[in-house]
Order: structure tokens, then C-alpha cells, then sequence
RNA sequence: AAAGUCGGCUGGACAGUCGCUGCCGCUUCGGCGGGGGAGGAAAGUCCGGGCUCCGCAGGACAGAGUGCCAGGUAAUGCCUGGGGGACGUGAGUCUACGGAAAGUGCCGCAGAAAACAAACCGCCGAUGGCUGGCCUCUUCGGAUGUCAGAUCAGGUAAGGGUGAAAAGGUGCGGUAAGAGCGCACCGCACGGGUGGUAACACGCCGUGGCAGGGUAAACCCCACUCGGAGCAAGACCAAAUAGGAACCCUGAGGCGUGGUCCGCGCUGGGUUCGGGUAGGUUGCUUGAGCCUUGGAGUAAUUCAGGGCCUAGAGGAAUGACUGUUCACGACAGAACCCGGCUUACAGGCCGGCUUUCGCU
């Protein structure tokens, strides 16, 4: 049975960690709306944390709505990534994308985010 | 039935699988099970409170707000009821609704004139003058009277015309023509009376021929209200590092220089305490609470009895997928909590009332 759970040890939870991943990013991948950035990790579990502005995404409802999707995806994915941190940053094309572009996009995502830890190790 | 108007409700449903979260129970501390988990606006942050800290807010000035009356409330700029005004056939809707007789500013175009009024066209020309006819008188120059004409002085504001607005309207009298000039009725102001808690109303009485443009969400004047900051408020626990205080120990110590000693240079160790950063706990959901029955009140609301506990996160949960189904799903996500207001909103449902038409 894969591991398909998302508990608290798997977010990044302060400030620390999120300034952790902007000083130390080593990888980078585009997603059409959304940046993401990774470090090796502070743990031995693979994390995940957001920064979405009101600026690019204005409505509260959209915001939790995409941070949903990226958790969901996130938690049925993460087994096959590396232990680093990952900080996803929402750009303003953000608004251009909706919730089913953005889901299929994911899983091609994680792959490639996976490709770049594999071609550029630590 | 159609059109309209006012008010209220609702905001996909069901099942399965995988997740998240706080509560309860069990636990071999790995977890397992159970039952909770966004809104009517959670939004804008525009008002009013609770709560917390600073503080103790007395006066003056400034500033901001409110502005018909009564009631409701913890409180309000909110709500309810009432009055005035405007709109609508009507149900109803809208109303920033104190003061223009304290002062200042502004008022396009049109028009003769836009404010201690004035007089373009028009009307009149009684009165004073001018010209002519006639009567009477005559000192033969004229004088008096009367009639007519022109309209010089002048009178007038009814009519025309301009405008949103030009010193109230209609009628009769009056006059040279006119005019509140006089009178009647309507309107207005003031005083009284009656009704109403009051705003205010009156087919009531009296007095006065009669207020003198608009604008105060322009300055302003008047009356009333307002201490400041906000849960990142505030309270508690508290590493590491640096620094501080007190006490104790050492001062023949330790480190450096040096081959060693002397010498020279620099100062140490321990315990406790307070402040306090990271971090953690709390504030944090039982409340001006919800449902229901009955009473008071036109209503807002309130009183009494019974029942209920209904999100509490924290880089921030409430989601994803699959299937079935229907009217194919709008606006939109709690962040200390309430009461309002405002704004957004696919559909659907219910009720009151009005107008028109049809049927009995």
C-alpha cells in the first residue's frame, strides 16, 4: 500500500523553512500560473509550502481552492520524490488557469520536477 | 389569469473510496473507532457596541459626525411607528426633512430688468402745458368755460414677450388707464382655540392687504454626540547566543611570550536572579446565542416557561476521485465576538396587497 496520506511533518510550517528554500533553491519548474521552487531538504520527508498573494490571485475563495488542488495531487505524488522542500509561488497568470488545466498539469509537474533532482543531485 | 408591488425562505441531492482537522473513547503510544467541520452575504471595513491595554478624558480651541417627532435597543448614523414634502390610477416608493430676518460666495442662456428693484412693447394722458372749434365777456391784445386732437411732462404694471423664478390667484367694484386701491372667496403671516405625548393638523376664531428669488451633501450659524489604540489587543511559560546584577571560589590560578625560571601583558570559573528573542500555551468560542410555547405591544421589540450546544484553524482544516440523479448548480471562504448598513448573486419556492380582464 503506498503512503498517500498527508500529514503535518510533510508541510513547511514557519518562516524558517520558507526562507530556507528562497536562499538554497536548487531547482526550478513552471507550471502554466504557478513557479515552483525546491532545496534540499531540512528533513527526511519531502515538503510542501505556498505563497499566494492577494495581488496575484484576489479572491480567498480561489486561492484555497488551487492550494487544495496542489495538496491533493501533492499527497498521491509525493512518494516518488526525493526529500527536498518545495515552495510554490502563484504568478499573475494564475488567473488565466482553472481547476482542470491546472489538476492535468500536475502529475506531468511532479515528473519533471523529479527529472531535475535526477540530471542535478545535491 | 396577466401586469405590478412589498415581505420571507432556499442556495443541488444520495452512495462509495482516498485525504485534512479539532472533540470524545480505546490504545501494545505505531494507531484504531465514533460523531462534528464556512456564509446569506463568511465580502466591503462604512457605522454602533462587547472585550483588552494605555489611561482616568476638567476646561478651551480645532476636527469629525448627526440634524421632523415618538418609541425600540447594550448602542447606533440602525430598526419600528407617526408627521411634512415629492412621485404613482393604486398597492406603494423616495426624502441630508434645523437656520437664507447674522455675514460671505455663486446663479449659464434668454430677457428691458435677476433684487434697498426696474420699465422694452403696450395701456392711459384724469392733472399741468400745446394746437384747433364753439359759447360768453372784452380795453379787441386776449380771458373764462367747454369739446376735440396730438402725446411734451407724466401716470401705470392689468396684458404681451423671456425665464426654473419677475412683489399671490379668481371674480366684482373702481379708474384717465390701472393697481389689495376697495370687497368676497381661496392662499399667506401673526395671535388664539381645538385635537394629538410630540412632529403636526384643522371646512374653528381674530388681526394684518400681506412675508419678498434660489442655493447651506457652498463657506457658515445653531443644537446635540465623540479620550486613544486594537486579538499582530492582552496574559502566561520559556531554550540557544550576547550582555546585566548579586553571591561564592581562585588570585602561588588560567592564557600569551619563552627551551625553562623570573619578568612582562591579558583576565577567569561556578551558582542564583531579573529582563527577554526563537518557539509554545492562552485569549478562542456559552453568546446582547439558537429552537419552541405562551403573554404584552399597531410594530421594532420585550417578558416568562421548556429544550439545545451548532466550525475554532494557525504558512492556516472543511478537499479530490468515481457512480446515480435533477430544475445541471450564482455570488463567493470563518481568522476575537456580536448588532446594523452597503455591495455581489444562476435558478427555485411561499405569502400579503394593488390595478385590469374573465368566470360564478
Amino acid at each position: 500500500m503506498l503512503d498517500q496520506t498527508y500529514p503535518r511533518n510533510l508541510r513547511l510550517l514557519n518562516s524558517r523553512d520558507f526562507r530556507h528554500v528562497f536562499d538554497q533553491t536548487q531547482w526550478k519548474v513552471f507550471c502554466p500560473g504557478f513557479l515552483l521552487l525546491a532545496a534540499p531538504g531540512r528533513t527526511t520527508e519531502t515538503r510542501i509550502g505556498f505563497v499566494f498573494s492577494k495581488k496575484n490571485i484576489r479572491l480567498a475563495v480561489r486561492r484555497n481552492r488551487f492550494k487544495r488542488i496542489f495538496r491533493d495531487s501533492f499527497r498521491r505524488h509525493h512518494h516518488q520524490l526525493p526529500p527536498v522542500d518545495i515552495l510554490v509561488l502563484a504568478i499573475k497568470e494564475a488567473n488565466l488557469t482553472n481547476d482542470q488545466k491546472l489538476s492535468k498539469n500536475l502529475s506531468r509537474v511532479w515528473k519533471q520536477l523529479n527529472q531535475r533532482i535526477g540530471s542535478d543531485p545535491i
